[in-house]
DNA sequence: ACCGCTCTAGACCAGCCGGTCTAGTTTCTC
DNA sequence: GAGAAACTAGACCGGCTGGTCTAGAGCGGT
């Protein structure tokens, strides 16, 4: 996943600056609970640049964040499953790595799909969203078979994935991440 | 769990009525995406009733509001775990309970714990909701034994289940939540 | 009738929100 | 080096936010 390199901010351009503190922040504290100043005073940036790469505003640098990380979870799939390994393999691999983000900033930020609180409606937001979680989805149910029992069991990675951050935030304990996990990936990997 | 009677809101006390509204808002919406008067409008009450019954203000109030829908789900769960049932059926049970409700409210709530997104730092709010997932997860340890197999189990039953809300609310479809829970009391009842 | 208490009612406020707009600076192109 | 395009910079704005405060309605006790 990402380095979240905002130590380094020079190395980006505005547009992924923008991007990288967006998400960083919204991942954090929700679509809502994230000001406009805040992402500006995160990325350094004056609003002229915001307003500039993204004319849609708050939302549309919104959609970008989450586009943003779907494509890398999603890749990183991809190329997991290119390797052969087993779907419970994978799926164990993707906790540790939002255990040690969740731990990294101190259980502050939901790796995933925190965002989702957001849920204005039927906003371009909410769908953007959601394609991202059906995208993963797809890369466990075919690495699965794609029968209808792979398809019950992508669900349960995705949801015990889910499921588990959020307790593991709540608690400021990994441990529920990954108890949950792996259970999940000990089904999944049946048969 | 609640009927969530707005329809006949004089049958409930002003308190009440204010709880119930946040609840049913802050579910939808998220802590940060509800704004106080959205709260009073779905109440039909003035300000002053609000700071009247909580002088802390919002947040007080989302407080109120977790702390009811935990009392209520954690009394539901006693009572249920009072008949024997398995671990697993009560979790279906709950499960489906939350497919109800999502298809009743248009999937636009999210029944147990969506205020989560709020997480303003350490707040008094974040402690609450973590004390919420605190009970409801002992009462499925202790029902299924309380073993170190049992923690495990109980954090799989809570993660498919929280994890597959957010699943099927984004999709518009309980068919998710259903899949991942099924698979997951499937696996608890084991042994 | 009077009081005191609980609760309703809503005007009011300072501050922050997302968003617009103009002016300036840098960078690219020829 | 001229001029256009890309980008930065931040003052500015109307609307909305959470919260305060005063006025009064309703009501039980005496």
């Amino acid at each position: 996943m990402t380095n979240h390199d905002l130590e380094t901010p020079t190395l980006m351009g505005s547009k992924e600056r923008l991007v990288a503190a967006a998400l960083s922040l919204f991942q954090a504290k929700g679509y809502h609970g994230v000001a406009i100043s805040d992402i500006l005073e995160e990325a350094d940036l004056p609003k002229g640049s915001l307003y500039h790469h993204f004319p849609g505003g708050k939302e549309e640098l919104a959609i970008a964040a989450v586009g943003f990380i779907a494509d890398e979870v999603d890749a990183r799939l991809a190329s997991e499953f290119a390797k052969n390994k087993r779907a419970g393999a994978v799926l164990l691999e993707l906790a540790h790595e939002c255990v040690s983000w969740l731990q990294r900033s101190d259980y502050t930020q939901t790796p995933l799909l925190g965002l989702l609180a957001a849920s204005p409606g039927e906003s371009a937001l909410t769908q953007a969203i959601c394609d991202a979680q059906k995208r993963w989805l797809a890369r466990f149910e075919t690495a699965l078979g794609g029968t209808e029992a792979a398809h019950d069991k992508a669900c349960l990675a995705l949801a015990s994935l889910e499921g588990g951050i959020s307790l593991a935030r709540m608690s400021r304990s990994s441990d529920l991440l990954i108890r949950s996990v792996t259970l999940a990936a000990l089904h999944i990997n049946q048969r």
